[in-house]
Parts: structure tokens; C-alpha cells; sequence
DNA sequence: ACCATATTGTACTGACCGGTAGATAATATA
DNA sequence: TATATTATCTACCGGTCAGTACAATATGGT
């Protein structure tokens, strides 16, 4: 057994609160008081746990990636065709991005757009655009083989197809931000996947 | 004649100075400080001139969509075809996201991402989401005469095709945020318009 | 010359920032 | 029961935040 004074809480679910506030406030935005208070705990006991803002950010966004986004790439590996398995993925971020739960879009996003700032420190710089190249590489990974295995035409530029349906997602995820209906992105969707083939 | 001692700086170039400071940093990010340095001014005469943070970032947006986003709309009319000009549209929207003379990206992509923080003033969130919303109304209202004109068919769902339109260049903005090469990006929307028709 | 008006820079305000010292309390082990 | 170890909370640290008071300075009007 572990010597010393018990914590007297959960560490997933206070990060899980603090997760919310940096979602939809940031790193900068996202004060250490604020943060301490979501999670119910003082301020030190945040200290104590995860060390300084910085780390908490990184852990943050580490759960982020489990919790919302481990479930995603594993639908777009499930359905068996690559048009079908496009459309689920971009209809599942619509859901996600809109789902009133938690703050619109996509943490990741909103971090990277806000992370040239002198007051985000570098490795969360890193951390942020690390994430945002793998939840791209995913979809890259998902029309390559589709590619090999028949159902897309071998002469299709994958990298570029993949990089348009995640630029759509990143654009998804700005629009929910800012607010859009959850109606008016499944249009957009519909809209893009009209246009497939 | 104006009475008093004559200002000594140039309001329309320290507002372009203090434009490039929010685009890259945003409002919270942004200290008066550093808005005073890169104006190259003392930070009362800042105050004299503007009032406050919340008055300065809004002149500054105001300023950004003379500078920045008047020409595009000409250029959007100019083009007689639809598919060519909404084609013109999104490649001058990559040069001018990957332009390396300002910060990368959208400046109003940048800042609706990242002003739900309560300390974004209530009338920069709003001056923001009106900005994004008549970015998109100004596509819209161009499909739209399309549709009345005849070269596009008048079955079209207009608002949902510039939404979807509206929702790639803002995925553009955060890609360039990103690091994403002009390359890439011209990649991005040959690949959209490829699936035109 | 003198006054009214307006801009300038220095130096300051109170509030909040991220982070911590240090005393106290709760547990496992011996 | 005594000790080592860890968590808890209050109260504080120096630094930076947005914003300003104030004296000095530079102009036009009279």
C-alpha cells in the first residue's frame, strides 16, 4: 500500500474538469484559480498532482485524445467501405463537435489556433500540432488502404483526398464554434459527400 | 486647424502594427504592452487614441477587413463564371493564409476560436461572429445570383453549397495556422473542386 | 505674450497571474 | 505508540496585467 495521507479525490475526474475549462478557454485563457475551482480542488493540490500548468495542459489533452477521440478512429476502421467510413467520420464530428456536453469544436483545434502566443510554452506548441497531424494521418491511413484494396482507384492522390476531408473537419469544428447548428453542418457534410465520385 | 499639440504617429500604420500583434497572439494573448511596442508608442498614447484594449482590437478587426478582405469580395463578383470564380476564391484565400508578410491563417478564424474565455469582451465575441458570418454571406449571396443567372442549376440547396464552401476556407485557415505549405493547401482545393460537377 | 487644447513619457494603481512556503492532518509501517 | 510519508489548506511571493494621474511639451487662437 501507498504510504501517506490518502488524495481525497478522483485524478481522471478533477481532469476531467479541468479539461473543459482549458477546452474552452485555452492555455492562456485558462487561469491555474479557475481551473482549481472546476476540478474542486485548491490549488496546490493541483501542484502537487500534475506539477505545473503546462503538464496539466499536456495530461488534459492526453485524456482528451483517449476519451474523444480513441472512439473515432476506431468506427472509421470498422465500416468496411471507404465512402460509408468517410461519411460516419464526418457525421460523428458533427455530433461530437455540437454535442452540448461540453464546449463546441474540437480542443485540439482551438488550441493550435491560439498557440503562437509568446505565453503558450513550446511543448504544448508541439503537443497541439502533433495531434492535429495524427488525427489527419488516421484518415490518410484509412484511404490507403482503400486504395489497395480496391474499392478507390489506384491513381487517386491519397494524401490530398486526405487532406481536403480534414481540412472540411477542421472547418467543421471552427463552425461549431462559432455557433453553428448542428443541422446546418450535417448540410455541409451531405453536401460534401454529394460531390464524392 | 486642429488645436493642441499634434500627434506624432501615423494612426492608420500603428493600427496596421497592432493588427499583426492580435492576428498572431489574439485579444487575451496580446498584452497592451506588447501592442504599444510593436506600434512603436508609449502605451497612453494608445489609451488617447482608442480608449481601451476592447475599442483598439476592434478598430484593428474593422481595419482587417478593409485591408484584408474587401479586394477578395471584388474579385468574387469580378469573375463572370460561378465555379471559376468560388475556384479564384478559395486559391486567393491560400495565398493570402500562407502570405508570409502577416501572421498565417484568418484573423477571425483565430479569434471566434479562441473568445469564449470571459476575458474576451461580450462586443468582440460579437463583432467576431458577425465578421465570420458576412464572410460567408458574401459566397452565398454569389451562388446565389449563380443559381438566378442560370449556370447553376436552380435546384441547388444555395445556402447549404456555401456553408460547405464557407466551411472549407475556414479548415484552410486553421491548416495554415498549422504550418500547412501553400502547396498542400492549393492541393486541398484542387481536390474540392475536382469533385465540382 | 498668453491661454486653451491636445499629445507625450514617467511612474504609478489595484487586481490578478503562475507558483510556493510552511504548518497541519491523515495514512502505512515499525 | 512513534515515525516516515504524503496530501491538504492558508497565506503569501515577485511579476505582469489593463488602465491612469500628472507634469511637461507643443501647437492654434486671441
Amino acid at each position: 500500500m501507498v504510504r501517506g495521507r490518502p488524495r481525497e479525490f478522483c485524478l481522471d475526474a478533477a481532469l476531467d474538469r479541468v479539461l473543459q475549462v482549458f477546452w474552452r478557454d485555452g492555455f492562456e485563457g485558462a487561469s491555474v484559480q479557475a481551473l482549481a475551482e472546476a476540478a474542486g480542488v485548491s490549488k496546490p493540490s493541483l501542484y502537487a498532482a500534475w506539477g505545473n500548468k503546462e503538464a496539466l495542459y499536456l495530461a488534459a489533452l492526453r485524456r482528451y485524445q483517449e476519451v474523444h477521440g480513441a472512439s473515432l478512429e476506431a468506427q472509421l476502421e470498422a465500416e468496411p467501405d471507404a465512402r460509408m467510413a468517410i461519411h460516419g467520420y464526418l457525421r460523428s464530428m458533427v455530433d461530437a463537435y455540437t454535442e452540448r456536453s461540453h464546449p463546441s469544436g474540437c480542443l485540439v483545434v482551438a488550441g493550435t489556433t491560439g498557440c503562437e502566443s509568446e505565453g503558450v510554452p513550446e511543448a504544448v506548441r508541439g503537443a497541439l500540432c502533433e495531434a492535429l497531424h495524427a488525427s489527419g494521418a488516421v484518415v490518410e491511413r484509412r484511404l490507403s488502404r482503400a486504395r489497395d484494396d480496391g474499392p478507390l482507384p489506384p491513381d487517386v492522390d491519397v494524401p490530398a483526398l486526405a487532406t481536403y476531408v480534414s481540412t472540411l473537419v477542421l472547418g467543421l469544428s471552427v463552425q461549431a464554434r462559432a455557433g453553428a447548428s448542428r443541422a446546418a453542418l450535417f448540410g455541409v457534410v451531405d453536401e460534401a459527400m454529394a460531390r464524392w465520385r
